[in-house]
DNA sequence: TGTTAGCACTCCACTTCACTGAGTGCTAAC
DNA sequence: GTTAGCACTCAGTGAAGTGGAGTGCTAACA
């Protein structure tokens, strides 16, 4: 283990990277830290965090940069406590207090939030609509041969999706399904319902052919890739970061951000207890090595329901966007609970 | 008006440029296009030229560089025909021939479509749902003072809100009005509902007092800020271009791309009979300068529902463009059409 | 009279060079 | 163990020089 000493230069160095995002020379530091030795002993102690694989060096003659090891011990260890200012919280508090006209604004709106107050790119993962109650569905005739499938769930989602007729069959027979179905589902949570309920609903409907070939593109429709929503915000704010001053870079990072599938892994793979954080070379996907991903979970009843997540260069304010992740999660899980997701 | 010889060399030259992104030279010129002049008799035409404002000089010493002006009269006159090739077509009718779940996909699919063939962004503005036909509405209870209404329209266009309930009203209330209004109000657009049928429903609720705030809240709700919906696609394209090679460029660009009501505004504005070209200088937000917009507006029974919009530098294939995007707004007509806005 | 060759000139882009400043590593003295 | 001193490294900057692509002008040519 390193150090006091040490340690107290390390977080000099990664707080003054994280500020100025310019590589931190010994002088710089004895002058703005009041470390209470000359640059030269710095400079030896630098030498030897380097050595120990906390630092990093861009050539001979400039200053010191964190590695991804430096800045794994500064957040498990020597990170100072951020709490949010009252006035951050205010500003959160008022937004979840306004009206929302639509339940997936509450998961949007919330991204744009994280984004603005870290100047990061967020991600929220709504929770998977497979998990909430079903609350009701119906049926609306389009043409001939097609209907639009209506569902709501408890928590107020409202999914929608056009569906193809089997042969044979008539909108009648639709709207019969989704009578019986609204007898018996309502309450089951949607990934439950194969399983459960449809024995019963068999039993009442009698004309299974029809029925069964129906209730699997109803379920198809419902459960399949849409299952969980990931809503995005903030990407401009990333080309505020000099880490970001490449066009191709942002390009990259921005394509990566368009594939949802990609996307809804790297944050899977992240989940944890509580705050995750992953660090630069730690990540698996080599489009992100040098960025820094921060993921939060919302539970109900102890069952995982939907993260959150704050993507930004391994140059980050932890301590902030920890505090304010959390302090979000808080609130969203808050309204999650109400809604009785 | 520029004798022919100019014409030719104007033609060369904005072509070149749009190929190449370079400012183009006589020798250029000479070289690359059989125009059977010297690269002298070149440069005396390109000085007048640029006299009559068609071209432009960066520096004394480089080559011309098309003005807005001298784009526009490219545009106008000296455009050649560039239909589309069979597979390009082949592409876009294969996507049209693929089912959607959404109908709101259509729209979306197509920005997509639009900006992968055209490396630039797109903007597709669906109808305004106040334009569709009512098909019918339906309320789910969310909690005790609340309500989601779902409307849909007889295109297959399904729109839910939270809405708050009045005081004394209950969910049953609700339920009423949604049966009285979908036996008075099938078939009439959205718009005209207000002015034509409310009369009836009115006589035969009765219950006036809450039938009419309740009524209010729904048709605000259903005709409000949404009413057009916009959709993007090829942001990332965008930093393909050369012009776009400076991140705080892109970045402007993106946060106007973000502001939904300008873009509506400034698509809105330059609506015109078929295809509408605005190039550079003539666009009057100052954002896009140095970019062209083109239009196409897609229409039933003569009126106008939507519009598509190709967004890039002023050095843009215009002729490509355009085709691509008069083939689109074809389709999506039939689309529209087929579907019974 | 229109076209062209020739030439001087301009200016960007690139390279080279020297210089500066911030930084390091090492050594010797404290 | 700490520090001062010193030689060294290297990115960044600015000045000077060069080459190339281009222009405008003039004079000769058809």
């Amino acid at each position: 283990m390193i150090d006091e000493r040490k340690q107290h230069i390390l977080q000099a160095v990664i707080q003054d990277y994280i500020a100025s995002a310019e590589p931190v020379g010994s002088r710089t530091l004895a002058r703005k830290y009041d470390l209470g030795v000359s640059p030269a002993t710095i400079r030896n102690e630098m030498a030897d965090l380097e050595m120990l694989g906390y630092l990093e060096h861009i050539h001979t003659s400039s200053g010191r940069i964190p590695s991804s090891k430096g800045y794994r011990l500064y957040v498990d260890s020597l990170l100072p406590v951020q709490p949010m200012t009252d006035q951050e919280k205010a500003v959160i508090d008022k937004w979840y207090k306004t009206k929302v006209q639509r339940i997936d604004q509450v998961f949007q709106e919330t991204a744009k939030l994280i984004s603005k107050m870290t100047k990061n790119v967020s991600l929220v993962l709504a929770p998977q609509i497979s998990k909430a109650a079903f609350r009701c569905m119906q049926f609306l005739p389009l043409d001939d041969h097609r209907v639009i499938a209506v569902l709501m769930t408890d928590a107020g989602f409202v999914e929608n999706r056009i569906m193809e007729m089997p042969d044979g069959s008539t909108f009648e027979d639709f709207q019969r399904m989704a009578k019986v179905a609204n007898g018996h589902l309502a309450g089951h949570t949607l990934e439950k319902i194969h399983t459960k309920s449809l024995k019963q609903i068999e039993a009442v409907i009698g004309d299974s052919g029809l029925y069964n070939s129906a209730l699997d593109l109803i379920s198809n429709a419902l459960t399949s890739d849409r299952k969980e929503r990931l809503y995005l915000g903030g990407t401009t704010e990333l080309m505020a970061q000099p880490e970001f001053h490449d066009v191709n870079k942002v390009k990259e990072i921005l394509l990566m951000l368009e594939e949802d599938q990609l996307m809804k892994d790297i944050i899977r793979s992240h989940l944890g207890d509580g705050l995750t954080v992953s660090i630069g070379q730690e990540n698996e996907y080599s489009g992100i090595k040098d960025c820094s991903i921060i993921t939060a979970t919302y539970h109900l009843d102890g069952e995982l329901l939907g993260s959150l997540a704050v993507l930004g260069p391994t140059r980050m304010e932890y301590g902030r966007t920890m505090s304010l992740l959390n302090y979000m999660n808080q609130n969203l899980n808050e309204v999650v609970k109400r809604l009785n997701w």
